[in-house]
DNA sequence: CTGTATCCTTAGGGATACTG
DNA sequence: CAGTATCCCTAAGGATACAG
């Protein structure tokens, strides 16, 4: 996927100006991986099950680096990886997220999902983004 | 775009689901156009500022009503036409847009965006969410 | 194992012609 | 004008080989 300029962006909207960016099928699950199953590494992002190739998942970590929604740095002990991490820009889509989750899960959900994330939500949401975000908090002081 | 069934559906993750539909460039924005300024026809949603095609836009009014996110039904005077409206399903993504706006008004705004929508919100997106569907409900009451 | 590059097929989508 | 169909090119992305 291609970065747009802002001179490039399809419109002065906002829903298109991030749909430029997140208006794909894989974006919006990077960030799901890291912002509620505290995922940091490539390899954790490979196993999610919906089974994203290895190029594709390149290619989106660059993406996303690109427009600051996530950030990386050199992994402490492996110096050969890295370790991802959202920005204050990428933590901010939190609210898109839940709001996707509560609709996706109430329309859209496979007779098996495990309601997880769903229930919690939907009895509390505010609480549910309170805990995650200061679990991502509790992440990075303990790792950046 | 095609319409997956929900066995062909990448994982059960939620997000997932509703990306597997919404997860495109075009999608939300029809939506958009539906929920934030109240267009309902062919024509209407042409002359946008996204200038979308036309072989496109006829392909995500058939997927969203594939997807019963919208329905349509004859226009009463010009019989050859359809005029489109949103069902529950559909106007249940108001949420997800008001936060779409939020963040894409918040990072990725042209300079020159007219910030209408986007004020409004921030000052108080549930009394936005009220007027929107209010407003909706007396397009339907009048068309429907 | 992390991450990139290459190959190759298909889907997205722009331009435009066309039908009712 | 509403909506569809066709042409055609580019981008998305799966499989896989490859490099560090």
């Amino acid at each position: 996927m291609e970065i747009l300029k802002p001179s490039e962006c399809r419109s002065c909207c906002p829903i298109a100006n991030a749909l430029d960016i997140l208006g794909d099928r894989w974006s919006l699950l990077v960030i799901r991986d890291m912002m509620m199953f505290n995922k940091h590494e490539f390899g954790e992002f490979i196993k999610g099950p919906e089974r994203i190739a290895t190029n594709i998942l390149t290619d989106r970590l660059n993406c996303l680096q690109d427009c600051r929604i996530i950030a990386s740095r050199r992994h402490p002990t492996h110096k050969n990886k890295k370790i991802y991490y959202l920005t204050q820009k990428g933590k901010d889509l939190l609210p898109v997220l839940v709001e996707l989750i509560l609709w996706g899960g109430t329309y859209r959900a496979a007779p098996d999902m495990p309601k997880a994330h769903f229930n919690k939500i939907k009895r509390d949401p505010k609480k549910f983004m309170q805990t995650t975000l200061h679990e991502l908090k509790t992440w990075e002081q303990k790792n950046l």
